[in-house]
DNA sequence: TCTTTTTCGGACCATTTAATCAAGAAATGA
DNA sequence: TCATTTCTTGATTAAATGGTCCGAAAAAGA
């Protein structure tokens, strides 16, 4: 019994990404935040806690969704580099789409806290090693496959790479609205698996 | 006449990039700030104005130093390719200092405030296309001198693509303390420029 | 000595901050 | 009907915010 919950939780959350991402974590203003979520103040603090919290909830569940795609597409029987391409190419277009665009930047203010928010260090830390595996293995069975060469070499380093090179695509976003842009940095970005 | 001022100013804008790039803009209080920069609060705003005024002259004399010495790099006669590798190692080594690498953080600061400071956003555009200019220049010359054969094609997207890199593993560095993982990264960067 | 400049520290300002408490209205199902 | 839950709003709190003003001490050169 009890009255319904007016709004979606996930759908306020991924609102939550659109203003942390805009304004960074200290530079949302409570005001801010809650002219955002399109909630009132008490339901913010009934339903996440306080805005630390929320921010914490928003940034795991953008995380979490991603890095699903992400390790989804790895496993994924048959060519690895295709795998590989359609993440990247993935990443891109969210990048080019206005609305997902905007989401995308809570990482940049996620990054932000990791000196001051050990909860986040620790998920990002896990987070970071679990990828960095799976693209290890998703290229050591590409390698086996005969997709690579032995130019390739150190297939860990690759592996960090590939997945350092996904994070840092928000960066390019956000300091240039050009797509073009975007997709040369992917394509050059691809061609370090090229034989 | 009159009496000498007691601090260095580039010294004490040195501070204010560590300052800055640990707590972030808005993360630095006014009180931080001048724990951080050693001297008083009127001298603060006496020499460097308000709060705002500093942080862009700290994010601007950081940015001019470092594309400073890009730009000198790729400009040095010879391989073009030795020169780029250069730039890079110079990169990981600087994050790989303890000193030097807690200025280089204010570059993510920075790139927080491009949406809301229209300075920063300006200053920062102009510089990305000089050094994205800076590189396609230097890689043109490398493709004349027979470094790079015609694998590489778009060069345009290659130059990108380096600045883009050299950007990013601050945020590399941010994310992981492990210097292992900053080489990894640069090796494979730079890979994209072998035949 | 005298003027100028800088340093330093405290007092002070208005504003904003995140967060809590309270209370009534609306909705929900038993 | 009744207990429960959520929604909304306003009041309030205590602390912190960036910035200004003032005055005295300390240099430095004329």
């Amino acid at each position: 019994m009890g009255r319904n919950k007016e709004f979606d939780t996930t759908v306020v959350l991924r609102k939550a990404m659109e203003v942390f991402g805009h304004y960074g974590y200290e530079g949302t203003s409570l005001q801010i935040l809650l002219d955002g979520l399109g909630i009132a103040r008490q339901s913010l603090y009934d339903t996440y806690g306080t805005k630390k919290d929320l921010f914490i909830s928003a940034v795991k569940h953008y995380t979490n969704e991603k890095s699903t795609v992400v390790l989804t597409r790895l496993d994924r029987p048959g060519s690895v580099k295709a795998a590989i391409t359609d993440i990247f190419r993935e990443i891109a277009a969210a990048l080019k789409d206005e609305a997902r665009r905007k989401e995308c930047f809570i990482m940049h203010s996620a990054i932000d806290q990791v000196p001051h928010v050990p909860e986040i260090a620790a998920f990002f830390e896990k987070d970071a090693s679990r990828l960095e595996e799976a693209f290890y293995q998703a290229l050591v069975r590409a390698y086996e496959q005969g997709e690579l060469s032995d130019r390739h070499g150190d297939l860990r380093a690759l592996a960090r790479y590939l997945n350092h090179s996904r994070y840092s695509l928000t960066q390019a976003a956000k300091l240039t609205p050009e797509p073009k842009v975007l997709d040369d940095i992917v394509k050059v970005t691809l061609s370090a698996l090229d034989s």
